[in-house]
DNA sequence: CTGAAAGCGCTTACAG
DNA sequence: CTGAAAGCGCTTACAG
């Protein structure tokens, strides 16, 4: 309860000064003399003292922290993601502060507002929605970084995740390939710029806009179950579906099994993500593997890199990979 | 890219001082006068000034972060309490830093010292492992809080969560009044304290520890199915298991289909927690509901009561439920 | 209703 | 190898 020791405190007892101390804790020891570490070494230990984050912040005009804005952070494949990037940063001295936005436009904002009051290193957007604050951010900051999902059109930010065109593109290829029919598209609500790229690659994939029923859909189970049953209840057929994450192929599956049908003699889905659950959930689902684990090594590489290249809209794109298992 | 502006710089367009700039954003904007209040805003505005948390940290010695530790942030139960917190501390002005421990009780110590670092307001810890690191920290700052599983003996501290006997001994008795036999307690890693309340509860509700076969267990699919494939295969009985959380449910139900089981005919399972995403992976499941959504709220208020009552270990201790489905 | 000034805990260029 | 001193962006008691 008492107030944590400062700098002056240590230097105060083990006789130097603040300066010494303070090359002490941030890694210049290499031009102090051993005996004069050794002291501070003991002073601090005694005190039980850890340098003031805050302190150190605000002197080097940059936090050690970085603002990672997820849709839901309770979705398994947006947590994997997270992980990924709270342990790569961890490797680097950084720290990761999460934050829902709840897909919420007003909250996304009030989110950022709040990462440039703590003057965060980087804001890392997974899913991120298109407002003007948003806009102006990047303009005038330009340490943010968009992940999983493209920035939209005219916002010039590094990118880190899959070419979700050419995944989609992929899997509408392979529809055509296994000859599948009565395509539907269950796709992420619109308001997700870039979550509509997988839907144009699957559309150019199967070469017929006409022929795919296009569906809107929140990323989750019960929002997939709700689409299936519609569908299957009004218009039964053996549809493809080719859904917008793997949580909705869950819903969809559900909806299916009640209706004692099988994939794929009676049905087809296709997934994506490959969330990690599937192992265990699902292991009957074909999808597109998205390398989760690999976002944080890559996020921490970008806000690595020297500034110059920060603004340029470079990025790093991330292998996919269709799982083919049972379901299609 | 360039600096953001400051205090400074707001004070000077608007041609007042900082001490009335700093007074319109802490909320004192009603010892000013209007006509000041409006020409300080639109400095703020065209500017595009958002205050330094850092500044105003490091002046009031205290900063608006609060950071929690798990054991792992893709469990699904873990993550609704994170969301639960964040969302509680974000409505009291206060962000939420979010940092996984992997179960590993060195990179615990290192957060620890990180969260000292960054001078959060709190710690909140789910799932905390015993080291002497820990006991100093609760001792010295006394800003710590356990959820979900107690402090270990002798650690005074505020605890938020059910009561994890009480819970275990609900569904000891339950075992007993339906006449269960062969009793399993698989229960969770000995390092957490806390996690074996639950299995202590469990035998004096059975009333006969000698006869429960008690497995010690990650908190994973993985391991609960591994548990499963072991007894079934060596030993097949008609068991009665109860399950230190969900996840183990989940793995030990795998098992018990592939090898074509029924619940409760030829087997009883009793999970622990009613993650949220039972009641679509796992509808049969007959678990103890632990109220996720509650937790945010509890720590919130303890954050915000003034800290007289901090170290004395007052808790706030939550309602469990136990959720009688098929599986027992 | 408003401002001048001190000080929170650090780091670092400069001087020795 | 070491120290004195300035200054990072804020807030607030004090004075007017």
């Amino acid at each position: 309860m008492t107030k944590p020791p400062t700098i002056r405190d240590v230097a105060r007892l083990s006789g130097v000064s603040t300066a010494t101390v303070s090359r002490y804790f941030s890694g210049k020891a290499d031009t102090i003399a051993p005996r004069t570490i050794e002291s501070v070494r003991q002073a601090a230990k005694s005190l039980g003292y850890t340098p003031s984050e805050i302190g150190r912040s605000l002197r080097l005009a940059q936090s050690r922290v970085v603002v990672m804005l997820v849709p839901d952070a309770t979705n398994h494949f947006t947590a994997d993601i997270a992980v990924s990037v709270e342990s790569a940063l961890k490797g680097i001295g950084l720290s990761m502060v999460l934050a829902n936005t709840g897909e919420n436009a007003e909250q996304q904002d009030r989110l950022l507002a709040d990462a440039q009051g703590l003057r965060a290193r980087a804001i890392v957007l997974q899913g991120a929605i298109d407002t003007p604050r948003l806009r102006e951010l990047v303009a005038t900051q330009g340490n943010l970084i968009f992940a999983n999902r493209r920035p939209a059109q005219g916002i010039v930010a590094p990118y880190v995740g899959i070419d979700n065109f050419q995944a989609g593109l992929a899997v509408g290829r392979y529809f055509i390939e296994r000859g599948y029919e009565n395509w539907v598209a269950i796709h992420g609500p619109r308001h997700y710029f870039g979550s509509t790229a997988r839907l144009d690659g699957f559309v150019s994939g199967v070469g017929d806009a006409s022929r795919v029923l296009q569906l809107e859909s929140l990323y989750t189970m019960q929002a997939g179950y709700e689409h299936a049953c519609r569908l299957l209840d009004l218009a039964p057929k053996k549809y493809s579906v080719f859904c917008a994450n793997d949580m909705i192929a869950y819903g969809f599956y559900r909806a299916a099994m009640e209706r004692n049908l099988r994939v794929p003699d009676d049905l087809v889905i296709f997934g994506f993500d490959d969330n990690r659950l599937n192992e265990w959930l699902a292991p009957w689902l074909t999808t597109v593997k998205v390398p989760a684990l690999e976002f944080g090594p890559a996020i921490a590489k970008l806000i690595e890199t020297p500034k110059p290249g920060f603004e340029d809209g470079r990025s790093i794109i991330l292998p996919f990979e269709l799982k083919v298992r049972q379901s299609a």
